[in-house]
DNA sequence: CTGCAAAGAGGCGGC
DNA sequence: GCCGCCTTTTTGCAG
């Protein structure tokens, strides 16, 4: 998709090139400018001619090309086969999600977990619960800032939810928790009644846990 | 923002570390990993730490650590002063809108260019046209596929103009220039009368140019 | 295969 | 400083 032309003039340049099979590798240029993303890349699948003018990189399927013209190399090192490492992460909006779903009580009292990432007709939705009043509450949660694409988002799935058979007749209502609420995304929350926000931030879900659930038929002995 | 644990297996990774400034470096961890992004990394205005051990990097505001351990080096350079590049890109979303301002055909024909980046209660607005009817227009243009977040964009800007003294009374419609539209987004345009979506690639826009307007004011002798 | 949402995004410009 | 919007995004998952 990403057809661009780019140039970058004389200069130092950190050369990465990774081979996925034979005959085909990635490549990443790292610049002085600071930064996650290298200043440019070729994805998988291409093809690296070297010659003694530099490296060239062309993707058959796209046809894309990188040119890169060597002056002097600083050095340069090889490695046949080199050692995977494996790399796992937390912290994510995953565990985010998890570390909620255990603590509904910062969203409101009296909240049950029916399920998580439940699919409605119009996406999966973060969080399904069941209000004090058996009310659904679709929960859609962010790690960041929400915005309104966020609201949309939440709104599209409350729309659809009654079009589940398991969930005809409801009303359901959406709430968006995150630690922080654009401006816009909440004039427009505020227009829907059955909208809300709740701030919460990575911190707060370090706390303690929800309260175990009061049990549902009432304890022999105890008045109905 | 980016709170997040990562661990990493023992393995063969590449470390480059760039200064901003003297005793803050950002650093990035490329592994085997095909990818454009880096594994790990450590933005700028990160303080390194060098041992027998290993590397270590604290960024002392947001408190995020990077730890690498290092069993092996296999070749390491360093550039005291080395030479900046410039990059220098073509493609991007402003040459496509510069040239689809240029092009006003390919949308519908008629069109009168009012103002670009036109700014809106809800924001900026790409392209503010007037059509033939002097109707206003408003071109939400996307240099790749566009959404259901586009088509909610649009709509949102479509409804804010009125509410802009210079556009009071008028009913505007609204269309998604683009390559390609999701189908979802697809049938939410098609409810709206007022919202349309042309076809154009980025291709489209190397072709000629809108043709000259033709005079505002009938020529002399010309019929009214 | 298509659509959709997340990613430790970062950077830029306007208000 | 907040906020919206773009970026050559890539990747992963489920229907």
């Amino acid at each position: 998709m990403g057809r661009i032309q780019a140039e970058r003039s004389l200069g130092d340049v950190s050369l990465l090139i990774r081979g996925d099979e034979p005959g085909s590798v990635s490549a990443v240029v790292h610049d002085g400018v600071v930064g996650v993303l290298p200043g440019n890349w070729m994805p998988a699948g291409s093809v690296m001619t070297r010659t003694a003018e530099g490296f060239f990189f062309d993707h058959p399927r796209t046809g894309e090309r990188l040119e890169i013209y060597v002056d002097q190399i600083y050095s340069e090192q090889t490695l046949d086969e080199p050692m995977q490492t494996k790399l796992t992460k937390l912290g994510a909006e995953r565990e985010y999600n998890d570390r909620l779903a255990e603590r509904l009580h910062l969203i409101e009292d009296g909240l049950t977990l029916v399920d998580r990432e439940y699919r409605t007709s119009a996406g999966p939705v973060d969080l399904l619960v069941l209000d004090r009043d058996d009310r659904p509450l679709i929960v859609e949660s962010k790690r960041a800032r929400a915005d309104t694409a966020t609201v949309y988002q939440l709104r599209r799935y409350r729309d659809h939810l009654p079009a589940d058979p398991r969930w005809r007749g409801t009303v359901p209502r959406g709430v968006i928790v995150a630690p922080t609420l654009a401006k816009p995304a909440a004039a427009l929350v505020a227009t829907d009644p059955d909208l809300s926000f709740v701030r919460v931030r990575y911190d707060d879900l370090l706390g303690p846990l929800m309260p175990a659930p009061l049990p549902q038929e009432p304890l022999i002995g105890a008045p109905a």
